[in-house]
DNA sequence: GTCTATAGGCAGATAGAC
DNA sequence: GTCTATCTGCCTATAGAC
């Protein structure tokens, strides 16, 4: 099951530099020329995997969207309940502040207007997926009395990704992971019910 | 009082749209040319206003973070009650969204690691200064009963920070406003004690 | 697949005339 | 203060050898 195709390959190391770059320095914030240095190859062998910058962010979107569908799937399997669903998608992110990295979407949200225009709708559909997975935990959790909170599922999911979207944007130049942890669980216990939230 | 220096002297209008292009487009996604262009200068001209980029950048932030701490004293002197206090500060944002812009500092800690190191010190004393005034304002309105949350009133500064940001980092690329609005609005009913609060 | 070599463009920046 | 002219460096991208 391990290594089908493009577990190591150059296309892959390709894709993992240019992830981390775009990550940490912003889509606008590195070059050809600093991946192929990092992999000691020319700018020319890159060209021959990706065309063009343009095309090897589409690639890294693709990518990025899967892998985070896959961990949200993952979350459901290994966990039941709708609160301990919720801690486990906030984990995610933190995963991401550890690697001193932003949420690829969330710095392409930022870089919105300079990214190629084809890579734009990508950012939305992955906020839109977030969300649509978040308002399901929520409806779980509401029925099952788990979690409280007013108005539409949908508005609360959409106000869990701006909340930890943000909180990995401030936390991660304080350099400072307890910063985002401290907003996560204030966003997160509002929506505990009483009998199991704060003391 | 007014026009006191540099109220619409050429060093100001640079600022202007150096400030609008770094919020819609970020740091990194605007050029001299750029500003050049748009005030029928040439870049030779920025460059005797302002030694460079990084020069620029400085007095960009210094301005802002001047105007902001501005807005926020007059928040204070216009709003009596905290929980107004907190509805004046989200409509901040709210204003910058307007503008279809992301808030400097937001987008300046997305490109952290890549703006010149005299800015960053700037960026992160933005978001402590904001955090302080709500501090104060969450530790006043918790004395009069009329705000109500868990822990130290500073983690909840940060925790509106931060979700305040992230609101406007997501909302801005759908180009819908109400999604901040919505977002704002449940950060903040969550901490109105329950006679104020949600219906 | 990866290389060398190179093209064409734009970036930030400077010198010196007016 | 603003200009023209120019520099150096990096960017994305391509052609063609191996």
């Amino acid at each position: 099951m391990t290594k089908v195709k493009g577990d190591t390959d150059t296309a892959t190391q390709i894709l993992d530099v240019a992830e981390r770059l775009a990550q940490v320095r912003g889509f606008n914030g590195f070059s050809y020329a600093d991946i192929a240095a990092e992999l000691h190859l020319t700018k020319a062998a890159l060209h021959y995997h990706f065309a063009g910058k343009a095309e090897l962010g589409e690639a890294l979107m693709t990518r990025y969207a899967t892998r985070f569908s896959d961990a949200l799937a993952a979350v459901e399997s290994r966990v039941d309940d709708a609160a301990g669903r919720l801690d486990a998608y906030a984990d995610l992110y933190l995963g991401v502040l550890r690697k001193e990295r932003m949420c690829l979407c969330g710095m392409l949200a930022a870089e919105y207007e300079t990214i190629p225009v084809p890579m734009r709708d990508t950012v939305l559909r992955f906020f839109e997926a977030n969300e649509e997975w978040l308002t399901r935990v929520l409806e779980q959790g509401r029925a099952e009395g788990q979690l409280q909170f007013a108005g539409p599922p949908a508005d609360t999911a959409r106000m869990i990704v701006s909340s930890l979207e943000g909180a990995l944007l401030v936390a991660r130049p304080f350099g400072d992971i307890t910063r985002f942890q401290m907003a996560a669980t204030q966003v997160l216990a509002g929506l505990r019910a009483a009998s199991t939230g704060v003391v």
